[in-house]
DNA sequence: AAGTAAATTGATAATGCATACCAAAATCAT
DNA sequence: ATGATTTTGGTATGCATTATCAATTTACTT
């Protein structure tokens, strides 16, 4: 939380915004949970911690930290664009069943060193990346 | 095409559903495009074939094509869905410019095959998968 | 070939996520 | 503290996608 909010101050220094209430409160909100999450379900928690914050502020807050960084953009196919953060949480990537929606976490360290490669053959630099089975999982195939 | 075409045609007598000549036509002028495309840009092409067909027919034939297995769902972070056809096209990922937004495609045998091995432990089925990297482009880097 | 039940279509209304707008408030360098 | 500048909340707006529904088309049956 230190190190985040650190990042984030110097983000904002850099660009001479300005650090508010309302910025440090959806920050703080936002690490706390440790799933991905919509600009409106966040809205909502956060809101009970202080209810004078409006949803603009919140998506607003959202595609600062995507920019600095610390949010990692997702989007599952549903019209909604879902966050999840970066910092202290091992990069995972997703197994999204398309019978029951449910989502399971994965990680691989030969597929982020493929990438890698991948990136330096092609003289890119990675900023963030999403990787995104669909399928059907165990319970839906109905295996033992 | 003939084989795309038969494809359809067996998933739609599976379902009971009926073949028309919009769904010939969007299907042919969708398998026509080798990239990437959005429901109204297909609308816009379909249009010039059959100006009859309406918008709400090229969204829901899309959604079609994408339960089939013959279009493969994209999303890159605006507002926007886009499509492109699997069939003699050999599968890729993509790396996107935060910069400029150009999109540059890529295949990796080997991340696939930990793909592959991934859905296996987990007992996933997978039917369709999404590899996107994000940054910024040897061009935008201005290097050599 | 004509009849019929069921699915599909096109036009447009409705929905819903995300962004734009703007007056009031808050931040921060001086 | 002052004042320039940014941010905020509330809401209007924009835009992509889906729902609605009467009219049409498909595909099967006779």
């Amino acid at each position: 939380m230190k190190k985040e909010k650190e990042l984030l101050r110097r983000f904002i220094a850099e660009k001479n915004l300005k650090l508010t209430k309302q910025r440090e409160t959806i920050l703080k909100t936002f690490l706390s949970i440790e799933k991905h999450i919509s600009a409106y379900e966040l809205y909502r928690i956060v809101v009970r911690e202080d209810p004078r914050i409006g949803i603009a502020t919140v998506y607003r807050t959202m595609s600062l930290l995507k920019e600095c960084g610390l949010a990692q953009e997702l989007y599952f196919g549903d019209g909604r664009t879902r966050y999840e953060h970066i910092v202290d949480h091992i990069h995972h990537d997703h197994l999204i069943c398309r019978e029951c929606g449910k989502i399971i976490e994965f990680t691989n360290p030969m597929i982020e060193k493929l990438q890698n490669r991948i990136s330096r053959e092609k003289k890119f630099q990675i900023l963030s990346h999403k990787l995104e089975l669909y399928g059907i999982c165990k319970d839906c195939r109905k295996l033992p």
